[in-house]
DNA sequence: AGGGGCAAGTGACATCGTAT
DNA sequence: ATACGATGTCACTTGCCCCT
């Protein structure tokens, strides 16, 4: 078999992608999704949102080529996802997915996918520390026919026919739940539960738009929120020049110390960053009033602050050095001390304890449908339902995972002992209330150390949220 | 060591088209 | 004429590689 195309990383110019036409059926760029909630109605499609980088692939004649949301040529940066063209050896496909590295409990970590990204040609040691899998969860062309005009459902299920599954572990198909009303919120619930990014829904009856934002695509991510203290701060650059570009913000630890936590440069209106301009200005200080050294890159330029000002903000996860990941104004807390700011942070962004309950262990399941949970009845994608309600659901589809990541399998949302639902910023008057759904800092905190998962089968299974299952 | 580039993302705001 | 929604642009984050 010849392998695939391997090229440097390079933009494609309008001649390359002309040629990539006449190679491939047609050059297509990601659909997009806009922010939102969860539809809860009739006629939505539900997945789970993958913390990774966006790729098309084009699979022809044993040859691959993986292209990025903004026009590079990755193949060659992930040699290990050749195995989509050897799956595929025969068809003629273009698949819109996931890139994703996988953490030991074999969730996505898009931390530790940063270490392959840019990276042309990974050496053995990088890919076999770092290795990568594709998470495909559409199907734009088939053996000559376009699907972009095709309804969401059934591309899916024309997916779900090629030869993708429990054959490679760098290749998966996860699954997806055709909506009855409320599914949404049980995997919404599910996604919280097990530290993973959001929900993305899609209308059934959908068709494909390429490089469209479209509303027809929803994502709604998970986020938490905690108290923090401004200690310094950046000017601004471009329109915001003359004004603040980013906070640095801190929170105090156990010993009382103010543990810097990282740059806030986003959720501000003009009419905030005037006033905390304002604010800022009366408390500059010659000293950096954080515990330890701020890295000197997040440094340059600083302007220290008495650190006197608490503000809320939201945030996606903590990185490995301990910053606040992707962190958001929401506003300022004039009720609350500094010193209630406090950490108390989870090392690493809020996720289960339980392991590998992502990826099911045995590739070769007899079945990896649904399964009824009185016949044991397997529902072929479908989900079961019973008075009303999801019993239970597998995940994802089946990928052989490397042999030091294999681990335990979970079936969630019989352990969740807390809240159900997210603590809403609707209860903090003070605050506007903001897209996506959010997670509270002490619930974060505490969701790690709730038992959510117990092995079972080999995949995932989702229980309702309202305890059926 | 420092800066640029790239990936993901967030959010605000300007602009354009359509509806009232 | 005004209001509203959709869309695109801009500035910002982390974390990495690569080049100077």
């Amino acid at each position: 078999m010849r392998r695939g195309l391997v090229r440097a990383e390079t933009r494609v110019s309008a001649r390359r992608a002309q040629e990539l036409a006449t190679a491939w059926p047609a050059l297509v760029r990601p659909m997009l999704a806009i922010p939102g909630e969860v539809p809860t109605e009739p006629g939505w499609g539900y997945e789970f949102k993958w913390d990774g980088v966006r790729a098309i692939a084009y699979v022809a004649d044993g040859e691959l080529r993986l292209m990025s949301r903004n026009d590079l040529d990755v193949t060659r940066c992930y040699p290990e996802l050749i195995d989509l063209a050897e799956l595929l050896a025969g068809y003629r496909v273009v698949l819109d997915g996931e890139i994703v590295s996988l953490d030991r409990a074999g969730r996505p970590d898009f931390g530790l996918l940063q270490s392959r990204m840019h990276v042309q040609r990974p050496g053995p040691a990088l890919l076999h520390r770092v290795p990568v899998a594709y998470f495909a969860f559409d199907l734009l062309h088939h053996d000559g026919d376009s699907l972009l005009a095709e309804p969401y459902r059934a591309r899916r299920d024309r997916l779900a026919g090629l030869p993708l599954e429990g054959r490679s572990r760098s290749v998966a198909v996860p699954r997806w739940w055709p909506g009855w009303p409320g599914d949404g919120e049980a995997v919404l619930a599910a996604a919280r539960e097990h530290g993973l990014e959001g929900v993305m829904a899609k209308r059934l009856d959908s068709r494909y738009q390429p490089g469209r934002r479209s509303r027809s695509w929803i994502k709604t991510a998970l986020t938490h929120t905690m108290d923090v203290v401004v200690g310094g701060w950046k000017p601004g650059e471009g329109h915001r020049s003359g004004t603040i570009g980013s906070l640095l913000v801190g929170a105090y630890g156990g010993e009382g110390e103010l543990r810097y936590l990282g740059h806030v440069g986003t959720g501000f209106t003009r009419r905030v960053l005037a006033d905390l301009y304002t604010r800022l200005s009366g408390l500059e200080t010659d000293a950096d009033p954080f515990a330890g050294t701020v890295p000197r890159e997040h440094a340059r330029d600083v302007r220290w602050v008495r650190p006197l000002l608490v503000a809320e903000i939201s945030y996606r996860g903590v990185t490995r050095d301990g910053r606040l990941r992707a962190a958001s104004w929401r506003g300022l807390r004039p009720d609350k001390a500094p010193a209630e700011a406090r950490t108390d942070l989870p090392p690493c962004s809020p996720r289960p304890r339980s392991a590998g309950w992502l990826l099911g262990a045995e590739p070769e399941r007899p079945s990896r449908g649904l399964v009824h949970p009185d016949t044991g009845e397997a529902g072929g994608g479908q989900p079961i339902r019973q008075r009303g309600r999801i019993h239970r659901h597998h995940c994802v589809g089946q990928v052989q995972q490397p042999e030091h990541r294999r681990g335990d399998t979970v079936r969630a949302g019989q352990h969740a002992a807390g809240p159900q639902h997210p603590v809403r910023l609707g209860e903090q008057p003070v605050l506007p209330r903001r897209r996506g759904h959010v997670v509270q800092h002490g619930e974060a905190q505490h969701r790690g150390e709730r038992g959510v998962g117990q092995r079972h089968g080999g995949a995932v299974a989702l229980g309702h949220p309202h305890g059926a299952g």
